[in-house]
DNA sequence: GTTGAGCGTT
């Protein structure tokens, strides 16, 4: 996660939580925590991340310690430009009705703030809960979709241990024709996108050197090829950031050469 | 390499 090394939220007892929304999708904790850490302190920065691709979904939240010095953020960061993008303080809620937390205790945090529309985009009025999670975002979308699919793909393959199919009558013919066509495809999918599909990105500000920023500001990719041409497969985990735990990991989708899982 | 409304991890 993205916190001081512990898992999960830090602790929410006395702490105030911003939501900082238009962040780049390069703006990471590490650029954000000594932005924030002038105005308060800083308890935790948490950057929410797309479950499959990892990639920053475009805002964070900063955890203060003390409600003045959050708001004073607010006030002070709000509209600033960081990373080159316009990005959006405010206090943010907790679950789908920020209430469970401490009753009370956000119940403080989410008072209306004095003026939060003074630089703020015209957006649009009709804030579906709902809507919104599944309208998340259209252009990762595209190519969320396809590794989504991929993706059940894996989990399917991956729970076939016990029952794939419940009824193996007369209709297998079919079935070994759609899993040989969604194989073909599969194998030309990963072969086209055999080669951008690892990032990595410092999540937590400890890992990140300062100096990051003045090597290449716009560009962060200066380090080498992390996959070597040789498909060996070490599942060291040393090599991958200590972001979420090891995961079974269905990373290796394109690993395995086709024709090899062409069990029952 | 891209994108741009929005509320979060164990």
């Amino acid at each position: 996660m993205s916190h001081f090394g512990r898992t999960g939220p830090p602790d929410i007892r006395d702490t105030f939580s911003l939501l900082v929304l238009n962040i780049s999708f390069r703006t990471t904790a590490d650029d954000l925590f000594p932005l924030f850490e002038r105005y308060g302190k800083v308890v935790d920065v948490f950057i929410p991340r797309d479950r499959r691709t990892g990639d920053s979904r475009g805002f964070a939240f900063v955890r203060y310690k003390y409600a003045d010095e959050a708001q004073k953020a607010i006030d002070r960061l709000d509209g600033k430009n960081v990373d080159g993008r316009n990005i959006m303080v405010q206090f943010a809620k907790y679950g789908p009705n920020a209430e469970p937390i401490r009753k009370g205790r956000v119940k403080e945090v989410v008072e209306k703030p004095r003026d939060r529309s003074r630089s703020r985009s015209p957006r649009p009025r009709h804030r579906d809960r709902e809507h919104r999670r599944r309208s998340r975002s259209r252009s990762r979308e595209r190519h969320g979709r396809d590794r989504d699919r991929d993706y059940r793909r894996q989990s399917r393959s991956r729970s076939r241990s016990r029952s794939r199919s419940p009824s193996s009558s007369p209709d297998h013919k079919s079935h070994r024709r759609a899993r040989d066509d969604d194989k073909r495809r599969s194998r030309s999918k990963s072969r086209s996108k055999s080669r951008s599909r690892s990032r990595s990105r410092s999540h937590s500000y400890h890992s990140a050197s300062p100096a990051r920023r003045s090597a290449s500001p716009r560009n962060c990719k200066s380090s080498p090829p992390r996959r070597s041409p040789t498909p060996e497969k070490h599942t060291n985990g040393k090599d991958f950031p200590p972001s979420r735990s090891v995961s079974p990991s269905p990373k290796h989708a394109g690993s395995r050469s086709p024709g090899s899982e062409s069990k029952e």
